[in-house]
DNA sequence: GTCTATATTATGATAGAC
DNA sequence: GTCTATCATAATATAGAC
């Protein structure tokens, strides 16, 4: 029942293929809205950039609220295999820091998502309402938290929130990937009371 | 030089008065800033919010640009007194400490400031591009860092976002400021690398 | 798959009455 | 200080040709 023109509409978070003109104007779209926000980005913005009309754009997605949601579940889905990983895995403090080693790969490596992922008011509002991206970050954060307590949610809160900055920071821009990778590590597990 | 109605237009960020009327288009601005973005956020928004029309908003403030700004260097200014009282100060590391403690509480007491100033897009851009705010986040971080290394840098970045993060998160709505301001500042020296 | 052209609505902004 | 009315522009979105 899920065709592949309507990702996400019902079911599980998943990986999407997209064809080559989508995927041309995703990727506008995402350095777009990093840049400007998602409400400050317009139809005619990611067309001009994709170098093309704006009715091209509806031809591929029809409204722009399909855009958003085809650019976060497709970056989302990325999370996906690690995920399953640290899941699959018996060792829970051990998975914990896969993950966690694995997201701030992820994260330095590709910085321009963060900003949208993670702070937009349109993608927070529907990751938090659209029942597929809820339930893919409760069962991520419940590998990150591994428990309930308020205390432990409000260091899960700061990580998240450090590592995000951190990769987001316009002055951190010219550190090399290796050297903010180590230190945000560092840092990330001395937040979260590992050894490392 | 500097009119009372041209906030921050020359000179140093500073404290301004605002009418009553004016409070409350400013008020109900950061409210819905907060929520939706400045992007995601019109004038007729605003107007109903405060109970009147878009020309009775447009007789405050003559941009929305303008509204932007004056919400931005309202907020900020309240930081004022904070960074001189530390600026004054003699000793360093204790001049820091006190100023984080200072950030938290008012990072905590008013946590919708928060996305709206170190997030949005639109008050970034203001903040990195108008010289008088320019200044005075410096100022801001050449006393919460007190070097220039890239490791402090990182830390720092690190810290901030982990403090916006957490006052931000919604699943932590619920959680009281006592707590919260605890919890924080204890995490927050934890990565600073104080004894706190 | 992309175009031109157009419809519709919302936006930022102004003029002038009360 | 607020209103009604209006303007110009830009936004989302659609129709139909190539």
């Amino acid at each position: 029942m899920t065709s592949a023109r309507e990702p996400v509409a019902d079911g599980e978070l998943r990986f999407v293929e997209f064809s080559a003109p989508r995927k041309r104007v995703l990727d506008a779209a995402l350095d777009l809205f990093a840049e400007n926000g998602v409400s400050g980005t317009s139809l005619q913005m990611i067309a001009s950039s994709v170098g093309i009309t704006k009715a091209a754009v509806y031809h591929q997605f029809r409204t722009k609220e399909d855009i958003v949601v085809a650019v976060t579940e497709r970056e989302l889905a990325r999370l996906i295999p690690m995920l399953e990983r640290a899941e699959a895995q018996e060792d829970a403090p051990q998975a914990r820091d896969d993950l966690l080693v694995e997201v701030i790969d992820m994260a330095v490596r590709d910085r321009r998502l963060v900003r949208t992922l993670q702070f937009d008011p349109v993608v927070v509002r529907l990751l938090a309402e659209h029942p597929p991206f809820e339930r893919f970050m409760d069962r991520l954060y419940r590998v990150l938290l591994g428990d309930d307590g308020v205390d432990v949610m409000i260091e899960a809160a700061m990580l998240q929130g450090a590592i995000s900055s951190a990769v987001m920071h316009p002055f951190l821009a010219g550190v090399d990937d290796e050297t903010l990778r180590a230190r945000l590590t560092d840092v990330s597990r001395r937040i979260l009371g590992l050894t490392g």
